[in-house]
DNA sequence: AACTTACGTTAACAAATCATTAACAGTTTT
DNA sequence: AAAACTGTTAATGATTTGTTAACGTAAGTT
């Protein structure tokens, strides 16, 4: 299995611990990245995408377990690694034991820790969900290529650097293409909620995506009055 | 595993035992340079390519630790064994521990500091340390030549010693050429953190390397607002 | 010890970018 | 026809970034 590109959150407050960890996932290809407390930890998964996550339990500001409950309601399945004091009988664990999550005590060795995690990644995998389905793939939106995760649009004529909110809304309408994105869903997918001025805020971002798509007249957004918008492309 | 080709630099100032192992040494297959103290060590560090040190530690005019301090400045990840006197129970020896390095105690048989060897250099390989080609590796960067284990930037007009932090965002932007590198990966991979001020002094570095990489047009570093950064080679 | 040098950080100010809001025109629904 | 919704452009203000210089510190040098 490869490990190239997978992309780790790793929250530790112990730093010398955190710090061979890290090097040892590194050197194995991994993409870590560390933060000190739940706090961060939390603050570092909304923005960014990861694979799975490795959580120590005993840390302060919040805890593993508290910081594990706010991922699971941001990303439901994504497999989260604990570290525990050797024998913490603490019943919790066994609550988070289903699904692709697993408990490593310390002290262990980069070994052990290894091998749960390419254990862990390939249960997850073989589970069917395939962990970041979409990440580094290119989206084809007719003559134009989307690519995300550089939050570029590129046609034969142009490149054009996305800024953040029109490539998220633009992700959100390609991946839905010629279906209807509801006004309500966009505005709390990408905005985290729903009023009035945000709402008028995205049509402006519509209203440019239009512009940077008009090179190819296949392309259209259309408005479904009262509802949202439809990313449509003719043949 | 083959010893073919692996250069060891021996630092010990007893021409004694200094001669007893490098024969040996040699005789396993290793290429063996003999410095008789630490100032000969260092400057026959910098000067030539090694896969290991062996370093004695009470030594005239640098000890064995004050040398290590002065090799890992210029490669990081080098293996070096130390030979102590018997129980020396210096708290040093244990801050050294980490990583590839190892310490033998005098005195010792020859076999025994062969398998030590053998051992740390595996570690070392297995760990992807330095000592593996891949990670040895320099990277073209449009006109320019950057070998991050010397911190050396290089084109055709000129060459430049990079500072560690330098280096390291570099590294960290040409291992993703044409990616986004976000500013909290960047922040927390380098620097191990990320607020305020650690994310200005990078925008510092970020200036500098623009503009060392500036005699080739077809570089650029550019900012992606609120994201990060994308280190760009047109062609 | 006093003096350099090198490096990373912080400060300070200029410039650019971006999301939002406002304003007004046009559409669709009821 | 009134009300609600959408399209578009421009203005605003906050945030982010670019850049240079000053500062502090640690190491080496005299």
């Amino acid at each position: 299995m490869s490990t190239n590109g997978t992309s780790i959150l790793l929250v530790e407050d112990d730093p010398n611990l955190s710090i061979v960890i890290r090097e040892y996932l590194e050197m194995e290809g991994y993409k870590v990245l560390h933060c000190k407390d739940g706090k961060e930890g939390l603050d570092a998964f909304t923005k960014n995408k990861f694979d799975l996550c490795i959580l120590d339990i005993m840390m302060p500001r919040m805890d593993g377990f508290t910081l594990a409950k706010e991922i699971r309601k941001v990303s439901e399945f994504i497999p989260i690694v604990f570290l525990t004091a050797k024998t913490m009988d603490d019943d919790r664990i066994n609550g988070f034991k289903a699904g692709c999550d697993d408990y490593i005590t310390k002290p262990f060795s980069t070994e052990e820790l290894s091998l749960r995690i390419k254990a862990i990644l390939k249960r997850c995998r073989i589970m069917g969900s395939p962990l970041n389905p979409e990440q580094n793939k290119e989206i084809h939106i007719g003559n134009y290529t989307f690519d995300p995760s550089n939050m570029l649009l590129t046609s034969e004529k142009s490149e054009r650097n996305l800024t953040r909110k029109e490539s998220a809304l633009l992700k959100l309408l390609s991946e839905n293409i010629n279906q209807i994105v509801t006004r309500e869903f966009a505005l709390r997918t990408i905005w985290g909620d729903d009023d009035y001025f945000i709402g008028r805020s995205m049509d402006v971002f519509i209203t440019k995506l239009r512009k940077y798509l008009g090179e190819d007249p296949a392309i259209s957004i259309t408005n479904i009055h009262g509802t949202g918008f439809r990313l449509e492309v003719k043949e």
